[in-house]
DNA sequence: TTGACAATTTAGAAGTATTCTAAAATAATA
DNA sequence: TATTATTTTAGAATACTTCTAAATTGTCAA
């Protein structure tokens, strides 16, 4: 199973970076590169190790640096939320979850407060579904009170 | 934001543990026990500076230990599939995920190729969503195939 | 184009999260 | 209760990520 790679250009990154204030670096502009053509959802050793064959003098920092950047500025996302830690979940009745972007707090809601998730079209022949899990993502009152993310 | 806390019994547990063929030892008990009460999506480590207080001894590698075993024998979920590594996601037009839980690819799916998510009831006020997020979690083909788990 | 300043890169050290190891303790079973 | 398998424990080891400070590179105005 893998994911379609997303187009890019040159002249698009520079100006995104201009636009937010970053130098376009080489480093930054072969990273940014490989991830589109990557578009598999890669961890940043992944994205290393195919940058340092470009850039042999590369560093697993700057691999970080960049992605950190990135996504502080909208150029990519994160795939979870919550990867730093193991987050654990007592409840096994079927559920969903609201979760906020920035604090990080996740509350359950329960299967039966969303209408059935339908899909219009066939998944890969093959895969074998087990159960669809809804994140519903932004900010809870707290976050969106205080702040401007 | 919170989520409830989660019932259970200890003829229960001793139940499960004998039909899985473990061990109810004491530290499987409060840890299980304490779980069940923060039902919040705790981390390891909340977990081990509570149970801690009621079995001064405790090792972290038991909280890890069990929340292995535990999570291998159906009593528990991780919230994340992903939570090892940050995994980065370069497709920034609105998707969702086909999951494989054993192998952990994951592929994209056009929020298009779903009917619309709704909710029955209103979400907790003043809680301002930014997007939904499907997981579609099943095997994969190949893992399918393959196995028993 | 050059010079000055700010931003970035680098290697390695440091900091977390998690797993492993082997000996000691405990639970299951007959 | 004795035997055996399982579990617990502390600490070492590993994996992932961030930090640090010096060297390099990019930007912008002159």
């Amino acid at each position: 199973m893998k994911a379609a790679p997303h187009g890019f250009s040159v002249e698009e990154l520079r100006d995104r970076c201009r636009k937010a204030g970053l130098s376009l670096t080489h480093q930054r502009l072969v990273i940014y590169g490989e991830l589109m053509k990557m578009g598999e959802h890669p961890v940043p050793e992944a994205v290393f190790e195919r940058v340092k064959k470009k850039i042999p003098s590369l560093s697993l920092a700057t691999v970080y640096n960049n992605i950190k950047t990135f996504v502080e500025h909208g150029l990519l996302r994160e795939l979870s939320v919550h990867h730093g830690s193991l987050r654990l979940e007592s409840n096994l009745e079927p559920h969903h979850h609201l979760v906020c972007t920035h604090c990080k707090a996740i509350q359950d809601l329960d299967e039966s407060d969303f209408e059935p998730i339908r899909l219009k079209k066939a998944l890969p022949k093959g895969f074998a579904v087990h159960r669809y899990s809804v994140d519903v993502l932004g900010l809870c009152k707290r976050c969106s009170i205080n702040a401007r993310y």
